[in-house]
DNA sequence: CGGTATTCTGCAAACTTATGAGCAAGGCAG
DNA sequence: CTGCCTTGCTCATAAGTTTGCAGAATACCG
């Protein structure tokens, strides 16, 4: 496209009347070439704004210093929007990543992209960290043939199926458990479960088994009834909300598999003239930013994406380095707010 | 650091009994390979899983296909916490990059960090935008390097200096001039502004130059102790409220420089005992995720960041063609919520 | 059937850096 | 004086691709 002019590790030996392996030394401080030496190239570089081809650099010593980040989300989504809580995941990956010294290469996708795309991210990074959601076949498919390629896999959340790729999340289950739990043991019987459990939403679905779990320890039968499918978005927390109502089940409380449903199922609540937390209590999942400053503020389930992005870097930086690790649930934490009606700050 | 060993395109030369540039033209679709042989030589890159080696390919091209975005922050500030609107631009420009088809490579970086980072950035990428805020001067003086070495440079925002970057941005003085404009016509005679007018934060510099002209409009003489200096976040503004209320000047209204110091702004003046609207007007800038959510919801005045995320790619794209392109200044909205007490609607 | 245009393919060079092997010079011990 | 080690550099080569040029094969025209 461009054909930039810079000056190369040649221009400096000739000038430094020196060979072009001394340069390449000099500049990386090694203790084979005399400190006065050093410092004349060094001195002759920086003159010439010289910097290290990159390319030339990546492709002799066989590794690029980069870790790519595959962010991928559904096409049916809005053009302009990217969830929340994954922006908070891209930007403290990208802290975490610069950081360790490391560049991220960040490639925003979609599921149905041809081949050729998905090829070319192996080689250009050193591991590769998967985010995101979208049809579930897909996704474990691409992850499979970029591990066939041996590259060095990290996945964020739950892989349902026996795939060779590490992954890190947040401790769904126990995360959906204490959400039920919290309604459970402020006497709510008839918890609503807002989001899709299929084997799309992995995620969901263990937040479901929490909610689950809670119930069956608490001895109470779940009414299908009660769980609607809702995706990631305010508008799909709305509509089942509003299916929700709809159906005529009753309810005092809704566990929300996201803050986004949340959001979305508060909306309808009130157009409904219920309140909240007076009429139904309201329970949220992520702790987006907004959670905090809705009215009334979300009681929700915190996942601390600073942490989580500080432990997928580490994982695919292990990988890279050729350890053997385990994948790892990151601890979630309630944070009681006023949705909930029990009104009593932080847990 | 790894030492993969992937099949190069001479190994499928072999298998396909041609010759390796034959190899080469064959994947990239040239029109100078039969169909025959283009089918085979694929078909076998498909069966070992080939995929090009990006560093030798753009070694050999002189470019890399990629956009670095360069994102600052103060070192200052909240290790957890990148503002919410620099993420949405990065979600944008992301998105926007992707879908060009070029790579993002995302650094993120602190405004003190050494030289030797610095260097390295322009030869990754063939372009390449700057985002964030800082010290000023340190800022300048990177990008002023960077052009230097022949980057082509795009930076969010206003430059003050001349400088040889174009720059992006929306139209500050714009917004701040409607937000001011819109109190104004409400009848407030006494609006305070919170942000810091100094060269640090240049886009505050114009708004407040935006709100100072429709004051000049009303013929109304600005109260120096209206102003005060707050920075990009939400203690910074509740700093800046206590200190305006402490100082026990008369005000109706604020005008703040973004969204995050009128959060802070509203806790400040709650615990203060004044009601917003009924007592104080608020506007925002921005128009982050949170501001429609906040009670009252946020009057603000919205950056449309999908826009500016386009803007800033294709104007990148631009000067890597080496066409000769002008800064641009995007359009700003004023969103009429609730928190300025004129209920309205959108305008 | 000779000459020319067209289509396909191969050869060799280029891109820039990193590194192992080798070499010259000097110091030092025996 | 010989042998050996150390220091500081050079030489040659390798990494995997792209591309200009030339050559071979085929088709076409007169």
């Amino acid at each position: 496209m461009k054909a930039r002019n810079r000056p190369t590790s040649v221009d400096i030996a000739h000038l430094a009347g020196v060979s072009q392996p001394t340069v390449s030394r000099a500049l990386r401080n090694s203790p084979l070439v005399s400190p006065e030496t050093r410092r004349r190239v060094q001195r002759i570089a920086r003159e010439l704004n010289y910097q290290v081809d990159v390319n030339a650099r990546n492709l002799r010593a066989r590794c690029a210093n980069t870790i790519a980040l595959l962010l991928f989300e559904d096409k049916a989504r809005n053009e302009r929007f990217i969830n929340p809580f994954f922006l908070s995941m891209l930007g403290n990956i990208t802290r975490a990543t610069a950081e360790r010294g490391y560049d991220l290469l960040v490639s925003f996708q979609q599921l149905s992209d041809d081949w050729r795309a998905e090829y070319e991210d192996a080689n250009k990074a050193d591991g590769i960290i998967f985010l995101g959601y979208g049809d579930y076949t897909t996704y474990i498919r691409r992850l499979a043939k970029l591990a066939r390629q041996g590259a060095h896999c990290v996945t964020w959340g739950p892989v349902i199926e026996e795939q060779p790729a590490v992954f890190v999340g947040c401790d769904n289950e126990q995360g959906g458990h204490a959400a039920a739990r919290h309604l459970l043991d402020h006497g709510h019987l008839r918890i609503a479960f807002l989001g899709d459990k299929s084997r799309n939403h992995p995620e969901f679905r263990e937040r479901y088994a929490g909610y689950g779990r809670a119930h069956d320890e608490s001895g109470i039968a779940i009414d299908p009834a009660l769980q609607v499918d809702a995706h990631f978005s305010e508008e799909s927390g709305y509509r089942a909300a509003r299916a929700l109502l709809d159906k005529g089940t009753a309810f005092t409380a809704i566990a929300c598999a996201c803050d986004l449903i949340a959001i979305g199922a508060i909306k309808a609540l009130r157009e409904n003239g219920r309140r909240v937390p007076r009429d139904i209590a309201i329970v949220g999942f992520d702790d987006i930013p907004t959670a905090e400053h809705l009215a009334p503020s979300l009681t929700t389930i915190r996942q601390d994406t600073y942490a989580a992005g500080q432990a997928l870097v580490d994982s695919v930086l292990a990988l890279i380095n050729g350890e053997d690790i385990d994948s790892r649930a990151l601890p979630t934490t309630l944070v009681v707010r006023d949705s909930c009606g029990t009104q009593s700050g932080a847990v």
